[in-house]
This record gives C-alpha cells, sequence and structure tokens, in this order.
DNA sequence: TTTT
DNA sequence: TTTT
C-alpha cells in the first residue's frame, strides 16, 4: 500500500500539457495546514504548512483543467512517488509528486445560479471514469 | 486492518455516560451524505444520507461531552464493530457501531470571544492522548 | 466523506448475480481480526473477529466471480452503507453494507505455473477501471 | 487532512538518536513496490519501487528501536512533511519524510519459541499510547 | 436525527 | 464462515 490523502488549498492555477488529444497531465500545488498548539509546558508550537506536488493524469487532467483554480479546496487521494530529473546544466533534481487517482472539489459551486456560460461544477460526477450506460443506480 | 474514515454531521448531543470518574463512554450519531447526480442515460441518482453509530471511550469521550453538540461537523477515524445484545423482552438486536480512536471537529469555535463561560474549544490538542510534557516541537 | 478499508480473509466463495449480461452484484463476507493484548493490571482481552458484508457492482462483480475464493486474503476500500428490507413474512432487516470500490488480492497467485487453465491471476490489473489504450507508463 | 499510509518492506536497520532519556528518534527507510502490468496495447508497465523516509519519535522511536529491522513489513500511518536544512558546505538539502503517528508490524514473530531473549515482540500493544490502567476491554 |  |  502506498497511499495519500491530503484536504487543502490550491496554490495557483493549474498548469497543464497535452500530450495529444487524450494524453494530458496537470500539476498543482496544494497546501495543507495544521493549526499549531500550545504544550502543557506552555511552549508554542506554531502553526504549519506543508506544499505538495499534485500530478494528475488523462481524465482526472482535463477535470482539473476546467474547474480547478487557485485557492480552491480539494480532497485528492493518490500515492507517493519520487522522481529525479537533470535539469540543462546537468544539475540533478528530486522531485516528491503525489499522483492523484481520485479528487473532490470541497469549494462550493462557484456562482452558480449566475447568467454564467460553461463555468459551472460537473453534474455527471467528475471524478469517477464511470464512463457506462449503467442503469442501476448506484 | 479495519478503518472507518467519516466526515459528517451530528445528530443530536452525545449520550455520555460515567462508569466511574475515569470510564466514560460517549455515543454519537453522525450523518454522511453523498451527493446525486445524473447518469449519461438521464437516470436521476438522488443524494444519499446514511447514519452512524459512533463510540467513545475515556479520553475521547470526555472531550465529546464537553465539546460536540447536535448539528457540529464531525471528522472521526475509528473501526467497524458489529455487535449483538438481547432486550428485555429477548429480543435478539443488531449493531454496527464505529469504535473511534480519532476524531477532529470541523466545526469553527463556537463564540469564542463572547463572554462565555468553559464553553471555547481546547487549544491543547485534544484528538491526542499526547499527556506528555515534551519539549520537542512536534 | 465515508470511507472504509479492510484487510481480511474471505468467509465463503463469492454468491454473484446476473441482472443482464453486464450487470452483475457480488457478495463477499469477509473476516478481520485484532490480536488480543494484556493490559498492565493483567487483564486478558481476546482475539476478535468482525464479519463484514461486502458488495461489489460491475466489472468488479466479475473480477470478484473469476479470482476471488473462500479463505483469501483480500483489501477492500469502500463506503458503508445501512440498507432495509422486509422478508416473505415481513420482518423487517437491517444489513450494513462495504460496498467496494477497489480491491485488491493479497493471496500469491495460486499455482500459477501448473498446467492449468483460465484460473490464474490477471496480468492486466483487474482493479482499475483504466479500460483506455494509455500509452503512457503510469 | 495530511495522512499517509504505507506498507512496505524496511531497508535497513533503524538509526536511532537519544536527545535525553525520553526523547529518541528513529528513522527508518521503506520500501513500497508496485506490480508492473501489461496494458492492452502490449505495453509493458514495469515494477516500481519508491523508498520512503520515515520518522519516528518517543514511544515510537523506542518500539522501532527495539523491534524493527532490515527486511521487516511495516505498515505505517503518518503525515507528510517536507523540510530543508543546509549542509557543512552550505549546500541546502530537500528532504520528504512521513512522520509516523501509527505503525502495526506486519512480519511474524521472530523465533518466539525459541528460548531467546529480550527479542520477543511486546505482547502490550507496542503501537498504542494507552498507558492507562484501564479495566474496560476495548 | 444532521448538514449543504 | 476466514485466517494467523
Amino acid at each position: 500500500m502506498n497511499k495519500v490523502m491530503l484536504i487543502g488549498n490550491v496554490g495557483k492555477d493549474p498548469d497543464v500539457r497535452y500530450y495529444d488529444a487524450d494524453q494530458a497531465v496537470a500539476k498543482v500545488t496544494l497546501a495543507t495546514t495544521e493549526r499549531g498548539y500550545t504544550l502543557k509546558n506552555g511552549t508554542q508550537v506554531p502553526d504549519r504548512t506543508d506544499w505538495h506536488n499534485l500530478v494528475f493524469y488523462r481524465q482526472l487532467a482535463k477535470v482539473v483543467e476546467q474547474y480547478v483554480h487557485k485557492g480552491d479546496k480539494l480532497y485528492v487521494e493518490g500515492r507517493l512517488r519520487y522522481t529525479t530529473f537533470d535539469d540543462q546544466l546537468g544539475k540533478r533534481h528530486y522531485v516528491t509528486e503525489i499522483l492523484v487517482e481520485n479528487m473532490e472539489m470541497l469549494t462550493p459551486k462557484p456562482r452558480a445560479n449566475e447568467a454564467d456560460k460553461a463555468e459551472t461544477q460537473p453534474t455527471v460526477k467528475p471524478s469517477t471514469a464511470n464512463d457506462d450506460d449503467s442503469s442501476l443506480p448506484f
């Protein structure tokens, strides 16, 4: 098992790249914040924020492109992945990523009943790959 | 592994019993709600609410007694447990419970800066059994 | 959130029903066991086994039908669901189920290199609904 | 929420440091492995191993020191944490760690009934901070 | 019985 | 009804 579950806020608008019409990759930074607290001996433990690098592929990347924005609250579930790459100067970089497999948008629908075009949240569940014409209600 | 994680709303004020000064048990009902959605063939899947029976023991039961109220939003983590009991008429009853091992209160602090009595949220983390005088900040 | 994660052993062979060629439902009972332990005061807490009712739909139900057997060790992830039904005598029954959304088989491949027919484990990941011809390696 | 759950194998014997009699920190590397698989188009996705940096504090660090060894299978639960430090040459390093809050040892008891010294697994649950003299069996 |  |  290699499972990560996060609830946090999106740092900036997603960075989305297409490799062909179907193969998209979206990258998002997500901040999780832990409330600080006071120990019994009076020590103050300050708040703590961690910035996570999320990666979304395929259909999820498209959903991210359409519906996720800076500041949004997100629940994501995925796997931890450590990668390396060398930059143009030959310097090696180490990156920790969360490969997202499931996402839920926790920010309430943006201006739903305004006279606004395509910018409403999906009513067909976006986070499932359930593309069949199922007629059973589950 | 036997793990349950829920985010939901408390149905009514907790039911707390003490067996002695230290041995408390608190029971709480928690509603989780799934948004309905529309299938591609037009079928409407309605919203769905499930009511969970939470059980808290010992220190957690006391935190529940003090801070949890009807309507509050709660994150809980625990174990699934199926129990049986016979009532006074000899009728057997089956109960499914979540034995809660960890809790986080998601409802923002109730009327914090009012001139109110003991009814503020704990600043010393309530959900941890971390009772030592640790001086390391983690 | 309404999430359940279990690792346990299958109580008997799955009960699978087809509503049409595509709409299958599989039911499995799964036992999770907690080791007992001894309290500091000498009290023995015995082992504890809980029996969970798992329900699988559609593609997952077919995978279950083909690969899951009595005694197998299984990891499942899903949602808690409480349902009611009335039997032929009009008696109301309450059932707690885990609607499984993800499964991993933890029992090592059954007699893999024997001269055996179809009864090997899938090499194409069975637990994902990833049915596209993706050429990106993730 | 910032939650990580891993099942994997320990890369080498733990590195444990004491700051005083009570303040221990243990570090462990843990490998999680994903089985490779074959896509429908014939592409082979190879196995993948990720190495995680686990950090344990206090009581958990002591349990790790006593019972965890190279090769052991471990379940851990904790939080993702990104830290920085500068080495003696002033070079900045980025480290991703899992701060472990809960652990379960999955390797069956080492040589239990041999005439062996202290090297048996704890019968009092090691992974809980439940240090009270509770007499209720849960 | 809760909440959005 | 399973398993260690």
